[in-house]
DNA sequence: TTCTAGTTCGTTTTT
DNA sequence: CGAACTAGAA
C-alpha cells in the first residue's frame, strides 16, 4: 500500500483533505486542490489539454474522475468557458453523474455546461436549432419503438408486403442498424437493401424517411444522422459547432458506433478557413482502405458494383471520395479531443457500437496520445486476477494489465448446483448468511446473463421475504400508460400527429376499431391531411356508422376544447384534465389487474414531472430523450440485473449464476457472431466479475428449463479460462428447504472435480465428456414437470405424474405430489372472490378470479397469478 | 368491435 | 412454460 489515502475495498478515494494525511497535503501544494489525490497516470489524463487523447481506463480506475476533473481543469486553467465544451454520454445516468460531481468539485451548479449530456440529447439540440435545414420543424417530434413500427407497418401495407414474412420490426431494426452505421437511404448497399421485403428494403428505408418528414418526426437514429447530413451539407453550420467546442470529451468511446464517430470526427476537425469545401473534412474521416467494415458508410455515390467488394470487407483502395466524387484533401489536424474508453468493456457490439473506434483512434486522430489507466482502485487481488486472466483470452484488444494495492481477500468461488432452482436457492442462502454477518443488502447484486433468469430469483426472494430491486427493465417512458397519456398530450400540441393520434383514437375503447382508423387513412391520403383533420371531414359525411361517428365527434370536440384550455390552463393542470375527461384514468381504475394501481402512480408521476418544464411544448420535446425511469428505492434491497445494465456499477458482493454453455456464452451471440461474438461474451464476463470489490461469487448448473423443456447444460468455458489459483470451488449449500437427500448426481460432483485440474484443456472438449454423463443423469429431470402451479393442469400431465418419473426423484417429498394429483381432480372451490389468501411463493393476495379449482390471484408482491386452490390457504 | 381461445417463439438495450 | 400475438365467434 503505497498509496496512503487509499480507502480499502471503496472506490475511487474521493479526497477530503483532512483525510489525506501527509502525502496528500504535499501533492495538493503541488497544484490546484481538485489535482490531489490522483496518480500520475490519472494526472496525466487531466493536464494533457491539447491534442487528440485517449484515456484507456480499465475497470474501476477512476474514469469518470478523470473526465470531470479534466473538465474543472480546463475551466479553472481558463482554457474555456463552459459552453465552450462538449461532453458527451450514453446514458443520462452519466451525464447526471458526471454534471452532479462536476457541480460538487466546482462548489455550484453546473447550469453553464449546455452540451454536457447524451449524444442523443446534444444531436437533438442542435438539431433543433437547425431544423429547417433538414426539412423538419424546430418542434419536431421524437418517435419511439412502438411509432416506429406503426409507421413501417403502414409503409409496408402501401407496398403489400406480407409483414408476416417481412415483420415491421425487423425492418425497423435493419434501418437502425444503417442509421448507426450512418447510411442514409442513398448510401445504403444495394444487396443489403434488397435483402429485405423481396428487395424493397431500401424503397422502404427512403418512404419511411419521407414520412418522418411529413409528420415532423425523428427516430432516435436521425438525431445523429440528420445532424451529420445538416453539417454534410451546410459547412458554415459545421464550422460554427467546430469554433465553439475548444474540448471535447467522450465517455465510453468504446461503445460509439460509426454515426457518432463521424459526427464527432465532424466536430473535432479543427474550425477550417472559410471557403475551404467540406469535401476536404468529411471523407477524411473515414479511410475505406483501412476500414473495411464502414467502407460502406464512406463512399456513399461510389455504385452499386462494388457492394459485393464491400459486403466482403475489401473494398476498392483508391482514394476516397466525397459526396461529390471530388479527391480528398488533407484532413485539418484534429483538436482538443479526449475520448475515455475500455476496449475490454465494449459490450453492446450486437447493437452497433464499433470496438473498433476505440482499437483504432491512434489511426483515426494522428498524434494522438494514449493514457492508461490501470491501477484498479475496486476490486481485491484474487478478483482482479481471475477477471484479468480471463480477459486475456481474447485477442483483440489494446491490452491492459490491471493491479490493484488491495489485499488478496476472498478467492472467487465456483459452485455447481443441480439446477437454476437450486442455484436460486444457494444464492438466497448465501445473501441471508451475509445479511447475518452484518453486510448491507444495497451491495449484494446478482447479474444475469438473460432476463429470464431473473424470475427464479424473484421467486426465491418472495418465499424468502428478501427485499430484492429489479434495475432495467422497462425505462418510465416506455410504459404503455405513458406513452398514452404523451400521445394525447402531443395530439393536442401538434395535430398533426397522426402516429401519436392513432394510438390513442381508441384508447379508452370508444368504438373506433380499424374499419373506422382505415377509412380516415383513406381520407387523409387522398386529401393530403392529417388524420386529426380527416376526422374532422369524416364526421361530416354519413361514412361512419351512427356509433362511430357519434363518438369520434366527441373526441374532436374534447381535444377541440383542450387545445382551447392550453392557453388559459397551466400544463400540469391540463394533462390532469385531459387524462380525466378522455376517460384514460378512469379506464385504469376500473381495471382490475394487479398493476393498474402502480399505472396510475405513475400518471401522477408523469404529471409530476412535468412541473419541470416551463410548458408543453418544452416538455414535451424533452420527454422523450431525458426521462428516466423512475429512480426511488431507497430501501436496503438485493440488486437484481442483467449483466449489461451492471456496467458502471459496483458492489462489495456480486452473484454471478447461470455460467454455462449456450446461456453464457450466449449460443445465439456464437452462432450469429462466431469468434467476435465470444470475445464481446467474454468481455459481458469480465464486466460481471469487475463489479465486484469483495466477493465475486459464480454459479453453473446442471440442468435449466429453456423455452419450457429442461435440458442438461455444462459449465461454461469460461470458468475454464478463470487461473485455479483464484479460484475456490465450493458444495452448493441449495439442498436444505427439500426435507433433506438434497444429493445431486454423481456427475455435478465429477464436473467440479475434473474442473480444478483440467482447466488448461480446450472447453468444449471437456464439454463432450460432460454432456455423456449429464445425460446418464436425466432420469431426474421429470422434475420439470413437477413444478406446482397452472403448468399442471393444462394438460395430459396426470400420466405423466402416475407414470413413475416422480418416485425415483429422490428430491421431492412425494406427499406433495400426491396432493397435486389428488386435488387436481377437484371440482368446487372452496374459495370464494376477493378472499385473502397465502401461497407459499407468492406470499400474501386476495383471489380475482375462480375457475373451477384454478384461482386466479392478485398478490401484493408477486402480482397476479393463476394457481391451483390447493396451494393456498384462506387468512 | 371486442373478447377469447389458439398459436408461436423465445438474448443482451440507450436513446 | 408463458408472454405476446393472431384468427375466429359473439
Amino acid at each position: 500500500m503505497t498509496e496512503p489515502s487509499k480507502l480499502p475495498h471503496r472506490g475511487v478515494p474521493e479526497h477530503q483533505p483532512a483525510a489525506g494525511g501527509i502525502a496528500a497535503r504535499a501533492r495538493a501544494a503541488a497544484g490546484p486542490q481538485y489535482l490531489s489525490g490522483l496518480n500520475p497516470e490519472q494526472r496525466e489524463a487531466v493536464e494533457t489539454l491539447d491534442g487528440p487523447v485517449l484515456v484507456l481506463a480499465g475497470a474501476g480506475t477512476g474514469k469518470t474522475r478523470v473526465l470531470t476533473t479534466r473538465i474543472a481543469h480546463i475551466l479553472s486553467q481558463g482554457r474555456a468557458r463552459p459552453h465552450e465544451i462538449l461532453s458527451v454520454t450514453f446514458t443520462n445516468k452519466a451525464a447526471r453523474e458526471m454534471k452532479l460531481r462536476l457541480g460538487q468539485m466546482l462548489g455550484q451548479a453546473v447550469e453553464g455546461m449546455p452540451w454536457l449530456g447524451t449524444f442523443h440529447s446534444i444531436g437533438g439540440r442542435i438539431l433543433r436549432f437547425h431544423a429547417e435545414l433538414v426539412q423538419l420543424k424546430s418542434n419536431f417530434t421524437v418517435l419511439d419503438v412502438d411509432d416506429q413500427v406503426r409507421l413501417l407497418k403502414q409503409l409496408l401495407q402501401a407496398e403489400s408486403i406480407d409483414d408476416k414474412r417481412w415483420p415491421a420490426r425487423m425492418l425497423a431494426g435493419l434501418i437502425d442498424g444503417w442509421k448507426n452505421r450512418g447510411l442514409t437511404p442513398s448510401q445504403v448497399p444495394s444487396g443489403e437493401a434488397a435483402m429485405f421485403g423481396n428487395g424493397k428494403g431500401g424503397k422502404l428505408y427512403a418512404s419511411y424517411q419521407e414520412r418522418l418528414k411529413i409528420l415532423n418526426a425523428a427516430d432516435f437514429g436521425d438525431l445523429l444522422l440528420e445532424n451529420i447530413r445538416l453539417f454534410r451539407e451546410n459547412p458554415d453550420v459545421l464550422r460554427q459547432y467546430q469554433n465553439r467546442f475548444k474540448f471535447i470529451l467522450v465517455d465510453e468511446y468504446q461503445d460509439t458506433n460509426v454515426a457518432q464517430y463521424l459526427w464527432l470526427r465532424l466536430l473535432s476537425q479543427a474550425p477550417s478557413r472559410p471557403g475551404v469545401p467540406l469535401s476536404a473534412i468529411i471523407p477524411g474521416a473515414m479511410d475505406p482502405a483501412v476500414i473495411p467494415g464502414r467502407a460502406a458508410g464512406v463512399n456513399p455515390e461510389s455504385g452499386d458494383k462494388e457492394d459485393s467488394a464491400r459486403d466482403s470487407g475489401f473494398a476498392p483502395a483508391g482514394a476516397p471520395r466525397n459526396d461529390a466524387g471530388n479527391p480528398v484533401a488533407q484532413p485539418s489536424p484534429p483538436k482538443n479531443i479526449c475520448c475515455v474508453g475500455d476496449d475490454d468493456q465494449s459490450i453492446y457490439g450486437w447493437r452497433g457500437a464499433e470496438v473498433d473506434n476505440i482499437l483504432r483512434f491512434e489511426h483515426d486522430f494522428p498524434g494522438a496520445k494514449v493514457i492508461r489507466l490501470e491501477r484498479n482502485y475496486r476490486s481485491t487481488g484474487h478478483i482482479l486476477a481471475a477477471a484479468s486472466h480471463l480477459i486475456a483470452h481474447n485477442e483483440g484488444r489494446l491490452g491492459k494489465t490491471l493491479r490493484t494495492e488491495d489485499v488478496d481477500g476472498e478467492k472467487v468461488t465456483v459452485t455447481g448446483s443441480w439446477d437454476s432452482e437450486e442455484e436460486a436457492r444457494a444464492i438466497g442462502e448465501e445473501i441471508e448468511e451475509l445479511q447475518r454477518a452484518g453486510e448491507n443488502l444495497n451491495e449484494v447484486a446478482i447479474l444475469v446473463r438473460a432476463s429470464f433468469q431473473m424470475r427464479e430469483f424473484e421467486d426465491r426472494f418472495v418465499t424468502l421475504g428478501l427485499p430484492y430491486r429489479v434495475i432495467g427493465g422497462p425505462r418510465f417512458y416506455e410504459r404503455a400508460e405513458i406513452r398514452d397519456a404523451l400521445a394525447y398530450l402531443r395530439v393536442i400540441n401538434s395535430p398533426a400527429d397522426d402516429l401519436a393520434f392513432e394510438r390513442i383514437v381508441n384508447v379508452p375503447k370508444r368504438g373506433l376499431g380499424d374499419a373506422t382508423v382505415q377509412l380516415l387513412h383513406d381520407h387523409a391520403r387522398k386529401r393530403r391531411m392529417p388524420l386529426f383533420e380527416a376526422a374532422r371531414a369524416v364526421v361530416e359525411t354519413d361514412e361512419l356508422k351512427p356509433k362511430a361517428r357519434g363518438s369520434l365527434r366527441d373526441l374532436i370536440l374534447q381535444f377541440d376544447r383542450w387545445r382551447a384550455q392550453r392557453e388559459v390552463t397551466a400544463h400540469t393542470e391540463l394533462a390532469e384534465i385531459v387524462l380525466d375527461e378522455s376517460g384514460y384514468t378512469e379506464m385504469w381504475q376500473k381495471d382490475r389487474s394487479a398493476d393498474a394501481a402502480s399505472r396510475l402512480d405513475n400518471l401522477k408521476e408523469l404529471v409530476r414531472s412535468m412541473e419541470e418544464f416551463e410548458n408543453l411544448q418544452g416538455f414535451l420535446e424533452h420527454i422523450s430523450l431525458v426521462m428516466d425511469r423512475d429512480g426511488g428505492a431507497e430501501d436496503e434491497a438485493v440488486s437484481l440485473m442483467t449483466l449489461h445494465s451492471a456496467k458502471g456499477l459496483e458492489f462489495d458482493n456480486v452473484f454471478l449464476p447461470g455460467w454455462e454453455e449456450g446461456l453464457f456464452p450466449s449460443q445465439r451471440t456464437l452462432d450469429e457472431q462466431g469468434r467476435a461474438g465470444l470475445e464481446e461474451e467474454r468481455r459481458l464476463a469480465h464486466v460481471g466479475l469487475t463489479r465486484a470489490r469483495r466477493r465475486a461469487k459464480l454459479y453453473f448448473a446442471t440442468n435449466r428449463r429453456i423455452h419450457g423443456t429442461w435440458s442438461t447444460t455444462i459449465p461454461s468455458r469460461f470458468l475454464d479460462e478463470l487461473p485455479s489459483a483464484n479460484v475456490e470451488i465450493t458444495e452448493s449449500k441449495g439442498g436444505s428447504g427439500w426435507g433433506g437427500a438434497g444429493g445431486y448426481g454423481p456427475s455435478r460432483f465429477d464436473n467440479v472435480e475434473s474442473f480444478g485440474s483440467s482447466y488448461a484443456t480446450p472447453g468444449w472438449q471437456r464439454a463432450q465428456a460432460n454432456r455423456n454423463r449429464g445425460q446418464a443423469g436425466r432420469s431426474g429431470q421429470a422434475r420439470g414437470g413437477f413444478e406446482e402451479g397452472q403448468s399442471s393442469f393444462s394438460g395430459s400431465r396426470s400420466d405423466a405424474f402416475s407414470g413413475g418419473g416422480f418416485s425415483r426423484n429422490k428430491r421431492g417429498p412425494l406427499v406433495i405430489e400426491g396432493e397435486l394429483v389428488a386435488k387436481s381432480t377437484g371440482t368446487v372451490s372452496e374459495f370464494s372472490l376477493d378472499d385473502r389468501v397465502f401461497h407459499q411463493k407468492f406470499g400474501y393476495g386476495h383471489v380475482v378470479k375462480i375457475d373451477g379449482n384454478k384461482l386466479t390471484i392478485a398478490f401484493e408482491k408477486a402480482g397476479e397469478k393463476k394457481v391451483v386452490d390447493s396451494f393456498v390457504e384462506r387468512v
